[in-house]
Formats: structure tokens, C-alpha cells, sequence
DNA sequence: ACCTGAACACCGTTCAAGT
DNA sequence: ACCTGAACACCGTTCAAGT
């Protein structure tokens, strides 16, 4: 049950100095989390599934807040070696298929998903130390196709935040739970008269959640914005 | 000190029924929480700061959950009342406003954004009802501009979301605290070998969250998107 | 230097009781 | 029907102690 050999307790039911270290204890809490979610994850159950005191954790951890921000910058670490690399193709594909990767690996991954987006209650400067190469790396894609810095910036922004707001309310939405009651709500809610677009679209997707297409269709639409701005700089 | 009287309870020291409200649970609810923030909104302040058991307020909301997604309805209320119309402009630059207009409010009031982004942590389709009128009205600009409603809804989600995410972005690093301290980082980690773009650039004030210039820059970059979908369909 | 249990101040919620 | 305190199971963290 527990991770670690009861064997490793000595005769006093006492664990050796060095027993334990910090990375067994960020494993340990990132599997811990995949069962129970990063909600469910607490001090006294990760101690336990260890099979380890409480206060052991704080020999190498200040605090809870202190150990998710070194999870963060594991799942930073994760995500990042999931993303492929598209600087081969031409900018406006690299940039459609970069956020679609992003979305894609973050859709899938729930803990991913909510140590990256959701547990930013405390802004990790520790983490996002982690994405500026990747941050730096798409900009340098945009300034080699004759956008300025500011522009490569703007441009970068709309879709990062665009991406990861689809991804949230994606995982927002699925969180709950099921989600085949939501639907139900639509008829009796989205009356032609009252909303006359939202209404007549029918089944509107976005009601459990954006789905990928829905995403593409989001994602083009900057895309071209972004042309419109390189249009007449090369060619 | 107590937000009601002491002379509502009777000589048993005990309240006479139906001197509390749902209403007025709420409101001091509302109340504590810009005082002490949503995160050190608790049942027990909250009952202590309106002079009633804690149990009490469990006859009026099932739980804390059903608690803050009331208060969440009222934040959008609240919100929606401070949104200007802009629905007599044309549709570029009604968008741009709305947005805009979006920003504004909610990178002012924390408490308003905090329970419209963040505590999402539960889907609270009782608060998005009060939105979908304010979304198809935005949605009924476009599609009146020429979009079909699948462009319009497309469109419509590039630039919320983005909105919400640096709406977001902002309030996660001002949460933490003071900024100032934050760009001190910037000259060490932001070499120009190693971040080409990223180090040209100088004080980059995205690290103490987007301003108002650059959220605008990219809402027009999307919006130049747009332009381009209707270019050839009205004149 | 590292590991530990007991103890503390908090939390959300339930229950069985008052009026 | 409404209001209540006592009690429960949990939490994060501190402290003073063990080895």
C-alpha cells in the first residue's frame, strides 16, 4: 500500500535519516494527484501514501504551496517534452499547429490541465521560468516573418490566451462531472425569440465545452488577422 | 460590530425566526468578501460578521458551493450593469469597446473577477444564463455585419477568451502582492542569447501582466481577422 | 541533519435539539 | 418553519522532541 518498503522503518518503527528526499515526495504527490485530483491531494494523505510522517514533508517543503510549485514545474517540464517542434513550417502553419498541439496535450491531460492553468493562484515565477524558451522560440518564428517585436508579442498573446481559455473552460465544464445532463437545459433555455442566434444554431457545442474544430475556426481567425499585418512588408 | 442589531435576539438570547434572509446572507457575504477576499470568505465569518449561527445560513444554502454560486449571479449581475452598450456602432469597433469596456471593469473590482474566473471551479450555469443575452446580442451585431453564425460564434470566443485570459493573467500576478519586486528578475533570466526577442525588448511589462496598450494590440489583430472573413461579402 | 507524533487553530457540514 | 450549539472529520502548520 504504501510506496515506500515497510522494511525501510528500523526496530524503533523509525525511518532512516536519508529514507526519504524531495523528488520521491514530488513523484509520489503526482501520482497521488492522478487518483485523487489536485483538489483531493492533502498533506496527511500524501504522508500516508508514503508511508512517512506528516511533518516529514516539511523537512523539504516550507509549505503545500511551496511543494505545488515544484509539481507545476514538473508538469511545466512534462509538457514541454510533449510539444513538438513545427519551426520548419511556414508561420502561419507553425502557429496553428503549435496551439493545436498545446490544446490537444492539455484536453487530454487533466493534471496537466489544472497544475498549468487552474493552480496559478499563486502567480509561479519558478515555472514560468520553464516556458519563456518556448515563448522566445515561437517569437523568433514571428519576427523572421517581418513582424515587429511588439506585433510578434500581441500576436502571441491572442492566441496563448484564446488557447488556454478554451482549454479552461473545457476542463471547467468537464469537471463537473458528466456531461450529458447540460444539453438538456438548451430547448427550454435558448428560445428563438429570446436569442435569436444562439437559438437557432441548434445544438450549440460550446455548451459542453469548445470543441477542437470550434477551436480551429477561433484559431484561423487570428491567423489571419496576423496576415493582414505581414501583407505588405515581404512579398 | 454585528451587521444586525443585538436587540433582534430575545430575551433567550436566541432569533426570532424570519429575522435573517437569504438576501441578506448574501449581501453580507458580498460584503466580507471584499474585506477579507474570497479565498478568506468562511462560514464561520460569515456568521460571526452577520451575528448568526454558523448553522444558520445552512437553512437558506445547501452548502458553501451553493453559497458562492449565488454570490457568482449577483457578481454578473452587478457586471452586466456596468457594461455600456455600444450595439449603435459599427461592428468593428462595437467589439473593440465591448471588450474593452470588459477589460476595464474587471481589472478594477478583484471580487467580480475573482467569482466570474475564477471561482468557475464548479460550472455555475446559473450565472452563464445571465450571460447568453449579452452573448447573442454581441452575436446578432455580427451575424447583421454578414457573418454567417458559426463565424460569429468562432469570432466571438477568440475574443472573450483572450479577454479572460489577460483579465486573468493581471489579477494572478497582482494577487500575490506587490509587482515590484517581480521585474528585478527580468535583467538576469532575460538574456539576449538566450531569448533573442524577449531580452531585445527591455522591460517587458507583460511580466507584471498585460497593460491596457498591449491588450488592445492583440484585440485588434483579431478583429483585423475578422475584417478579412467579411471583406468580400457587403462592399 | 533528518524524521516524528502531539497539538493548534482553522475549516465545512451534520445532527439532534430548541422555539 | 426557522434558528441554534455541540460534535465530527478533515485540513495546513508549528513545536518540541527524538535519533
Amino acid at each position: 500500500m504504501a510506496a515506500f518498503d515497510s522494511t525501510e522503518k528500523n526496530e524503533s518503527g523509525r525511518r532512516e535519516r536519508g529514507s526519504i528526499s524531495g523528488e520521491q515526495i514530488i513523484e509520489g504527490a503526482l501520482k497521488l494527484a492522478r487518483e485523487v485530483t489536485i483538489e483531493g491531494l492533502s498533506m496527511p494523505k500524501l504522508a500516508q501514501s508514503l508511508g512517512i510522517g506528516v511533518t516529514s514533508i516539511y523537512w523539504y517543503f516550507r509549505s503545500k504551496e511551496d511543494l505545488l510549485d515544484e509539481l507545476t514545474v514538473a508538469a511545466t517540464r512534462q509538457f514541454q517534452g510533449q510539444m513538438s517542434d513545427f519551426s520548419d513550417l511556414p508561420w502561419p502553419e507553425y502557429m496553428l499547429r503549435h496551439f493545436i498541439a498545446m490544446h490537444d496535450i492539455l484536453t487530454e491531460d487533466d493534471l496537466l490541465c489544472d497544475l498549468l492553468f487552474f493552480r496559478n493562484s499563486k502567480f509561479s515565477v519558478n515555472a514560468l521560468e520553464h516556458i519563456w524558451p518556448q515563448i522566445d522560440k515561437t517569437l523568433q518564428v514571428l519576427v523572421a516573418a517581418g513582424f515587429t517585436e511588439e506585433e510578434a508579442i500581441h500576436s502571441h498573446f491572442l492566441l496563448s490566451h484564446y488557447t488556454r481559455g478554451c482549454i479552461i473552460l473545457w476542463r471547467l465544464i468537464h469537471k463537473a462531472g458528466k456531461t450529458e445532463h447540460i444539453p438538456v437545459r438548451v430547448p427550454a433555455t435558448f428560445d428563438v425569440k429570446r436569442f435569436p442566434v444562439l437559438g437557432s444554431v441548434g445544438e450549440w457545442h460550446s455548451l459542453r465545452g469548445t470543441t477542437p474544430s470550434e477551436f480551429e475556426g477561433g484559431l484561423r481567425i487570428a491567423i489571419e488577422g496576423m496576415k493582414a499585418i505581414v501583407k505588405d512588408r515581404r512579398g
